[in-house]
DNA sequence: CTTAGCACTCGAATGCTTGGAGTGCTAAAA
DNA sequence: TTTTAGCACTCCAAGCATTCGAGTGCTAAG
């Protein structure tokens, strides 16, 4: 059914598909031929159009309405047909300048662009961090919280603090906290946690033969500590945007079944788990995302590096007729950036 | 308009608010005859809706509709005529066993905890928790992070962690690091963060008479690491609830203020403000809450303490037809759970 | 291959009618 | 004096017919 077009049906699937994500209405021949500078007539566009119909990329509500762009359509629109315009000037100027405020942790950081990025682009935005798998250690200490607690803080590359407090009931000195902290950072230091964790079953078996008793609990309490907690971070900002989508507020079904999804971490972790890969832009139009319950919203995203490794991805969900002209450059420049933020952290 | 009421007065008043809780649509005088066993016929009960409507209790939305409950009719419900039930057992049960969930980290665990409750309430649920302001600190440490930065650790009564990672030029030996942490923590420890603020001051004066430039510098990094970051967290769980809501489907606006409503913190701290005052539940009906636009919702919220101090406040966020015989007992309870667990960690 | 012309389709908007739920009032009953 | 049966009245919601117009597909001429 779906085949290659010529110039002409491209140049009308894309005046169709610009229209219906301006208007969200039906676009119908006269339309079209007119945004054609009437080189055409809108009955040649009428022909023309049911071509495109019949290779799948439009379709029709009802008989006497104009055409709708099908899935197929915004995907040929998107690997083909669209304008790559550079991101314009004050929407650069606006996100490097949240970029550089210096004095934010780095979540609220990814917080606070996350917002930005939302109200650019007037959809929902979603920021899935990954603190743990790719990040090496800057340092790892362990210190006293209390009575029968230690706290284990780790510090990662990009300026990411992540810390645990245990329960311990035998008390360690001042000293034996300072000799645990020389071993845990000797041990630890350039590794990720992933590595990190293998490292510390390794010694485990090293200092067991060694005798000290000390040594082996710090061990074991970093082995602990590792083991809970959640490897991913989730932020949505933004999600008030879908509403500003007759597509969804026609359909409260949708609604609900949207608002429960940026609820539920597993699930936003799905939608943007193909941009964690790499630090190219992903577009998934309507159905194409992973999620079952979900079929009527895309997920522009696109992955950011720290160093050698993917650290997270951010990302924009709204309805699949999304203006991507706009939104993939914004993201692709946000992800970029924020790659760079934490280069320098 | 609004004066007290007789007996059966009262007990139509009731009947309407009831029936009209649990049906979200206008209650006609057939159906309140019937509730209440046909003790009266309709006719009588509608001179007494007529003299309620008088009163300010009751509304008509139209001549020959039924009568709905004004803001001043739920305000007398909740104030005279609730049924002060118990919680249910299965509920109670529910929440202490995920209040007993030992491997959670404190903001975790409140996060959890608000999301059943948003689930068992079928209403959205907002956590504000005031790390600061009230709760002693446990421990107070500096460790180094990476080449020219510094962390600084506060672990909080109740088991919070709260950390700030600041810029430092020169560098600190280990040895440094240690004399700091012997210091601060004798400096810190029992005091709340902003008397340990006050206290920062004070002391800079006494070290700079005794010309310690290591200490100086110390206290130095704590005030500005006291000075940034923001007083309260906030969490919202349960969102999606809100669309269950048949008042806030129809109309879109709503939707959209309280969708926006969530996304502001500061909105959201000045909703549960008054509940921060003590660990009283507090009730806001309709434009009662703080908030300028949003009178169509009510807040039902609790300070929870941890000690002698308020930690925060649990609350629950939905129209004004709640179920507050249910609602009340159900955020009463969790916030004296949340003050329990928090005070044994 | 293009396009003017035309018959046709279908949804959205409009107006009309009807049914029913609910009211207020009055007068009789308790 | 209070209650209630009876009744006229109101108004919304739902159903139905009609109209309007945007848009189509097809045909035949350019």
């Amino acid at each position: 059914m779906i085949g290659s077009l010529d110039e002409r049906g491209a140049q009308v699937l894309r005046h169709v598909v610009d229209d219906y994500i301006e208007t969200a209405e039906p676009v119908g021949s006269r339309t079209i031929s007119k945004k054609m500078g009437q080189t055409l007539s809108p009955a040649t566009i009428r022909n023309i159009m049911a071509d495109l119909e019949e290779m799948g990329y439009l379709a029709q509500p009802h008989t006497s309405a104009g055409r709708v762009p099908t899935g197929a359509g915004f995907r040929y629109y998107v690997d083909y047909l669209l304008a790559r315009r550079r991101l314009a000037r004050p929407e650069r100027d606006q996100l490097q300048r949240m970029a550089g405020e210096a004095g934010t942790s780095a979540d609220e950081l990814v917080r606070q662009m996350s917002r930005l990025l939302s109200n650019l682009s007037h959809q929902a935005c979603v920021v899935v961090v990954s603190r743990f798998s790719n990040q090496p250690l800057r340092s790892l200490s362990m210190l006293r919280a209390g009575v029968d607690k230690v706290l284990l803080v780790s510090v990662m590359q990009g300026g990411w603090v992540e810390h645990r407090l245990i329960e311990e009931e035998t008390s360690l000195t001042g000293d034996d906290i300072e000799r645990i902290n020389n071993y845990l950072n000797e041990l630890a230091v350039g590794l990720t946690l992933s590595q990190l964790r293998a490292r510390i079953l390794q010694e485990m078996k090293k200092e067991k033969a060694r005798y000290d008793r000390l040594m082996q609990r710090a061990l074991l309490l970093s082995a602990r500590a590792l083991d809970e907690g959640s490897p991913t971070e989730v932020y949505v900002e933004g999600r008030a945007n879908i509403l500003e989508q007759p597509e969804f507020v026609e359909d409260v079904q949708k609604l609900k079944r949207i608002l429960r999804a940026f609820e539920e971490k597993s699930v936003i972790v799905r939608l943007l788990d193909k941009a964690l890969e790499g630090e190219t832009i992903q577009v998934s139009i309507g159905a194409e995302n992973p999620v079952e319950g979900l079929p009527d919203i895309s997920v522009v995203a696109s992955g950011y590096r720290l160093g050698e490794a993917t650290a997270g991805s951010i990302g924009l969900i709204g309805p699949v007729r999304m203006d991507y002209s706009h939104v993939i450059p914004l993201v692709q420049y946000t992800a970029r950036l924020l790659g760079s933020v934490f280069e320098h952290r």
